[in-house]
DNA sequence: CCAGACGTTGTT
DNA sequence: GTCTGG
DNA sequence: CCAGACGTTGTT
DNA sequence: GTCTGG
């Protein structure tokens, strides 16, 4: 799924960003004043935002039907789709078809009808997830690793209302989510990530090419952290939307769903075992998370410990969590661990003294532990690299895709005994 | 023929 | 606009 | 998508 | 919970 994003890019960067280097670039609705005389150039005035939903203005790439082949036009449209059948009479809802499932865009009878001649794509530097646990939610921000632009693929429409005012609309495309962001969602934006793709999407006319590229983008650059929820609130912008946050005043098995790697250090095993126990037994473990620079990891913890004890959750539930904790991972050598100072972190852990986690407890934490938010899967070059990665990892984890997606089976044994009641030692990984 | 729908997400 | 349902 | 509201009567 | 607004 796609409903926010931050689109920071000046217009004049967005052709580039969409490899449109060589032809003609027309441009509509992209200034102030806007050539339609028809059109309140006012309601289609881009702003970069760090924080744009549907309803906002966005420049998109679209092919230029006057010019053949290269030319394209970068033409100001608000995000969520208004079909131009829409009645007159009726609000404009740029919610509704904000997206469209691209399984199903050739069945669809609001898209069908564009994908011949209506495709476009859409530039930003990143968009935004939210991880739901129970009432709390925790927004990610996901991007390139070296800050290149995303390109979605998308389809657009134009509306006239009842006032003769016209629409340009689009929506972006989704599907499912690539195996390294399954645990944080299950639908993503197509991603065309090469030239080719973005040649094929704006120009192409082999619909049967279009099913090839509209699939998860699975490639190991794409990255995440988490971001301030303040920035849930549709008016908050800034580049305060997009800083690194710690996670605070989460419990660690709601930190590790959150896409946290909790690492021991190699000394001090058994006494930070029975903390995070107590800690989680209690449910009150209300840890502030540390982004430490230490080398001497030992072993890689995928904890998955049940929420509350009074309410089990059945197996099913658990073993999905489980499997979800699989491609959480990442790499545990030396150099692969994030560059951020412990003195950083510590200055940092200044400001969280009142969370139910006491300076004790902290020292203890980070006396201990490591506490690393993962990146994506930013420590791998390569996409073989991560492939390699996800071959090593204990366990070797699928999961089993509802949609029908390459469900892998789990290999490893990870967990000895007691499936009810697992415990942070039974994720330990055996060396 | 006319009337009415046309969408995704997440959650239950 | 275009398809489905009555 | 998330955030925020969710109401009426009568008086100023 | 469910609707409206951004």
């Amino acid at each position: 799924m796609c409903g926010r994003a931050r689109c920071t890019l000046r217009v004049d960067d967005i052709p580039r960003a969409c490899h449109r280097t060589n032809g003609p670039v027309r441009t509509v609705n992209t200034d102030r004043y806007s050539q339609t005389p028809s059109v309140k150039s006012a309601n289609y005035l881009y702003r970069p935002s760090y924080n744009v939903a549907p309803g906002s203005n966005f420049p998109v790439v679209r092919r230029d039907d006057g010019s053949d082949g290269e030319g394209v036009v970068l033409h100001c449209m608000k995000w969520g789709l208004i079909p131009s059948f829409t009645k007159k009479s009726e609000k404009p809802d740029f919610y509704k078809m904000f997206n469209a499932r691209s399984e199903s865009v050739s069945e669809k009878a609001s898209f069908r009808r564009l994908l011949p001649k209506s495709r476009c794509l859409v530039a930003v530097e990143g968009f935004y997830e939210w991880k739901k646990d129970g009432s709390k939610k925790q927004p990610y921000y996901i991007h390139f690793k070296d800050g290149r632009p995303l390109v979605f693929a998308a389809l657009y429409d134009s509306w006239e209302s009842s006032e003769g005012e016209i629409f340009y609309t689009f929506t972006i495309l989704t599907t499912s989510s690539s195996s390294a962001l399954q645990w944080l969602h299950d639908r993503m934006p197509v991603i065309l990530g090469a030239k080719g793709a973005t040649d094929i999407w704006l120009n192409g006319s082999s619909s049967s090419k279009f099913d090839m590229m509209l699939k998860p983008y699975e490639d190991s650059d794409l990255v995440w952290y988490p971001v301030t929820p303040a920035m849930g609130k549709p008016s908050f912008d800034g580049p305060e939307c997009i800083k690194e946050v710690r996670m605070v005043g989460f419990s660690i098995t709601e930190c590790i769903e959150f896409g946290y790697v909790i690492q021991l250090k190699t000394e001090g095993n058994n006494p930070i075992s029975n903390f995070f126990l107590k800690k989680e037994s209690k449910n009150e473990g209300c840890l502030n998370f540390v982004n430490t620079n230490t080398s001497s990891i030992d072993e890689s913890v995928k904890a998955n410990l049940p929420k509350g004890s009074e309410e089990e959750p059945n197996k099913e539930i658990k073993e999905e969590q489980e499997l979800n904790l699989g491609y959480n991972s990442f790499d545990r050598s030396a150099e692969t661990i994030p560059s951020k100072s412990l003195k950083e972190a510590l200055v940092t852990a200044d400001d969280i003294g009142t969370q139910a986690s006491s300076a004790k407890a902290e020292h203890d934490l980070k006396s201990l532990v490591s506490i690393l938010p993962n990146e994506g899967t930013k420590k791998c070059k390569t996409k073989r690299d991560y492939e390699r990665f996800l071959a090593d990892s204990k366990p070797p984890i699928g999961r089993t895709d509802k949609l029908g997606v390459s469900p892998v089976k789990r290999k490893g044994n990870v967990k000895d005994g007691d499936d009810k009641q697992p415990t942070l030692f039974s994720y330990f990984g055996k060396k």
